[in-house]
RNA sequence: GGGGAGUUUCCCGAGCGGUCAAAGGGGCUUGACUGUAAAUCAAGUGGCUCUGCCUUCGCAGGUUCGAAUCCUGCACUCCCCA
């Protein structure tokens, strides 16, 4: 299985476009090969359209190679033009060094379980030393200037009113410069990316030939893309990421357990570990019994663990049982906070439990959970009213100590899935 | 410049003196069903100290026991003729 790389990437759609296939299959037949993919640190934290590539890059170490993760310490000062219809804003040095550091840390904690010595790199570190002029002796010399005109990332945006900046122009030289510094550094003669990545990774595979005569390959992978058209890992409320102060993991776990069937079955060939034999039997227990949602799981919990660890995945699972009907009990304050991290809270004084207690209704409109007290008393006659969980039918209901769940929270929801998370502080 | 029509609750749109918090549709909310989907069905949809009370029908006045409904003025929109 992990004797053709190659063939297994085909097998799962990852191929979107490759150089001479039968060269590559001949250089990746010894063991060791270096395969890099870049990834620019626009922000502090990878997103879920990133994992295609790491998880290729898991399956480079599995196949017995060492993967190569760049981060774009220097391209990232540029921004790359490819797939963007604008002119990028410029990061500060501070934002990117964050950015770099806080990347670097999540590829590490992706890759570094695969079983194969990773190489983390900064072209950065390279670029840096280098001076202006000497680069345009160097490499600029060696890159006919047709051929880069002529690549579609630039030739789009030439068309475009706004045009792009000679620096973002520039973007393919680097790239292209890293390919060549990681085939002198690392033997490193593979390289993969997203499909919009060919014009560059073409680019570095020419300037390889010039200057060093020598041949380099390059693969790049279909853009994931759900069945609506929209882009993967995108949701109404925004990207979902890797960074579990960004998402959490319940949220990055309800993202897979919701992909509808089609993308589920993609997904699960191109981002998980699975086998054909998998594949084959979950494609069709998803057409006997879709309701079971096993693809769904299969991904949501392979994904998870890879990207949040397996105390994340008992987090999300745990968060998941709560928030669709399991009763809240038996959990502390701390365990509450992080199963609703995502919900937005509100804080009591611990005084109001006390006597009398707090009507039900004015906790519900103090949280937002309606927006009058018509509402709330609406939402309670209409069963549309929890606390913990638990229906509240009475519309003259009192909170009184009782009710909470941990020490001093609990949790109220509206309907199926708004929760507001009510905390009752000790102060006056 | 002259003549006509209109402005209703989140949106569209009925209502033309009391039975109007205002038909109907859309949207939204809740419930049932379901695959945490879609569709479907049901209920709700001005506010409140809620079997009652208060405030809404372009704005300001007026007539009337009583006005979204009639009258006057103002503002805005649209149509037709010049």
């Amino acid at each position: 299985m992990a004797t053709d790389l190659l063939s297994d990437f085909e097998a799962r759609g990852l191929v979107h476009q490759s150089t001479d296939a039968a060269a590559l299959r001949a250089w990746l037949a010894s063991p060791g090969r270096r395969v890099y993919a870049g990834f620019d640190p626009t922000a502090d934290s990878l997103h879920v359209g990133h994992l295609v590539a790491l998880v290729l890059l898991r399956r480079v170490a599995a196949a017995g190679h060492e993967p190569v993760a760049l981060v774009g310490g220097a391209t990232g000062m540029i921004g790359d033009p490819s797939g963007r219809s604008e002119e990028r804003n410029l990061l500060s040095p501070t934002e990117l060094a964050a950015n770099v550091a806080a990347v670097e840390r999540q590829i590490r904690g992706i890759l570094e379980s695969a079983g194969q010595r990773v190489h983390v790199v900064n072209n950065g570190d390279w670029m840096r030393g280098v001076g202006y002029l000497e680069f345009l002796r160097d490499v600029g010399k060696h890159v006919p200037l047709s051929q880069m005109i002529a690549k579609d990332s630039v030739k789009s945006r030439l068309e475009r009113d706004g045009g792009l900046s000679y620096t973002e122009f520039s973007y393919m030289l680097l790239q292209a410069w890293d390919f060549v510094h990681l085939s002198d550094a690392l033997d490193c003669r593979l390289q993969i990316g997203g499909s919009d990545q060919w014009g560059n990774i073409t680019a570095g595979i020419d300037l390889g030939r010039r200057l060093r005569s020598r041949e380099l390959h390059g693969i790049t992978c279909p853009l994931l893309t759900k069945s609506d058209g929209t882009k993967m890992g995108k949701t109404a409320s925004g990207a979902i990421w890797l960074d579990p102060k960004r998402t959490s993991p319940y949220r990055f776990y309800q993202y897979w357990i919701n992909l509808d069937d089609d993308d589920a079955g993609r997904c699960l060939r191109r981002l998980t570990e699975a086998s054909p034999q998998e594949w084959i039997a979950l494609d069709d227990a998803r057409t006997t019994n879709p309701a079971a949602r096993e693809t769904q799981k299969r991904l949501a919990e392979e994904l998870t663990r890879l990207v949040h660890g397996e105390s994340g995945l008992t987090a999300a699972q745990a968060a998941t049982a709560i928030f669709f009907g399991a009763e809240i009990a038996g959990l502390d304050d701390a365990q509450l906070a992080e199963i609703f991290a995502d919900v937005p809270s509100c804080e009591f004084p611990r005084s109001s439990l006390d006597g009398e207690g707090l009507a039900l209704i004015d906790a519900l409109v103090r949280t937002n959970l309606a927006a009058t007290n018509s509402k709330a008393r609406q939402t309670i006659q209409q069963g549309g009213a929890y606390v913990n969980n638990r229906r509240m039918s009475d519309v003259g209901h009192r909170l009184t100590p009782a009710d909470l769940a941990g020490g001093s929270t609990l949790v109220l929801r509206s309907g199926k899935k708004s929760y507001a998370v009510v905390r009752f502080t000790p102060g006056a």
